[in-house]
DNA sequence: GACCAGGTAGCAA
DNA sequence: TTGCTACATGGT
């Protein structure tokens, strides 16, 4: 299955909205290491229901082609059923983000698949972002299923089903270090049924942030983030060190000792695409950076 | 060798 | 509640 979306200019940066640092989800069909400056005009794959989907930019346009069906609409990989313009003028509330927007217009937020997103953001505390992808695709090649797809195999992220006899002690081998009983203990979570995607997307951001704390490893922030990256609740405002530095330093009015109380304040100020605000923001921040 | 990285859990006060 | 501290590993 092959096809073409048709977009305006500035509706979506493929590039940046990949090496952002907010997915793990996706490959560089070329095999190339994930994040490369140079690299602009890469094709890049992930899987969804057994199949792979490949994405990649001509001109303004969004290509794809998929190995056979999927449950998902290209679009909504990126959300491009929303109106970038309308979402980036309404977050546009002072100089840092008016600047944040101007630089890096077409960044969109990802909607990744749940499990995969979640065990990434497990393995995130105290790593740097090259880093954690490494374990991901680790996790990825050792444990997943490859589909085989007009000659070329592509790494498909293991099932909840393939990861249950996985040790903790394997994990660490693979470099997780404490972060491992987090993942095994999240595995043995969710295959039990204790926490679920379909009541996560039901239940309300409040609700949601709480009971994904049921998941041992998974606070504040990484709920956050997963959340924002695969549930789509853009009130999400990920406060990770990044982010508290330039709240501190940009919206001292806001900042507060306390997660909670910082996030709230946030979410009031940017209203309901906070979480758009976040992560412009989070790439600003680090752009500056070098 | 310190120091640090998209933090969190556990424990004391 | 709030305030420590340990936690694994690899890069600079």
């Amino acid at each position: 299955m092959q096809g073409v979306i048709e977009l305006e200019e500035g509706e979506l940066d493929l590039h940046k909205t990949m090496q952002c640092g907010q997915t793990f989800s996706w490959q560089k069909v070329s095999g190339e290491p994930f994040f490369d400056e140079s690299s602009s005009n890469e094709k890049y794959y992930t899987t969804v229901d057994g199949e792979v989907v490949i994405l990649w930019k001509e001109g303004e346009n969004l290509h794809y082609e998929t190995s056979g069906d999927i449950s998902r609409n290209i679009g909504s990989f990126f959300r491009l059923h929303e109106p970038l313009d309308e979402v980036l003028g309404d977050i546009q509330r002072d100089d840092i983000m008016e600047e944040a927007v101007e630089e890096h217009r077409g960044l969109r937020l990802v909607n990744d698949e749940f499990v995969p997103t979640l065990i990434s953001y497990l393995c995130s505390p105290q790593m740097r972002i090259p880093r954690i992808k490494e374990m991901v695709d680790s996790i990825t090649e050792k444990y997943g299923t490859e589909i085989e797809y007009d000659g070329t195999k592509y790494n498909q992220f293991p099932s909840l089903y393939e990861l249950s006899d996985v040790s903790e002690r394997e994990l660490r081998r693979m470099g997780l270090g404490y972060r491992a009983k987090y993942v095994k203990s999240a595995i043995r979570h969710l295959i039990k049924g204790k926490v679920k995607e379909e009541e996560l997307n039901e239940m309300g951001y409040k609700g949601a942030h709480e009971e994904i704390q049921k998941i041992n490893g998974v606070g504040d922030k990484v709920a956050d983030c997963v959340l924002l990256f695969s549930l789509g609740y853009l009130e999400a405002f990920p406060l990770d060190t990044w982010s508290w530095s330039a709240i501190e330093e940009h919206y001292p009015d806001h900042h507060h000792e306390d997660y909670h109380t910082t996030a709230d304040n946030l979410r009031d100020y940017f209203g309901e695409y906070a979480g758009y605000a976040q992560q412009y923001l989070f790439h600003h921040m680090r752009e500056q950076e070098d």
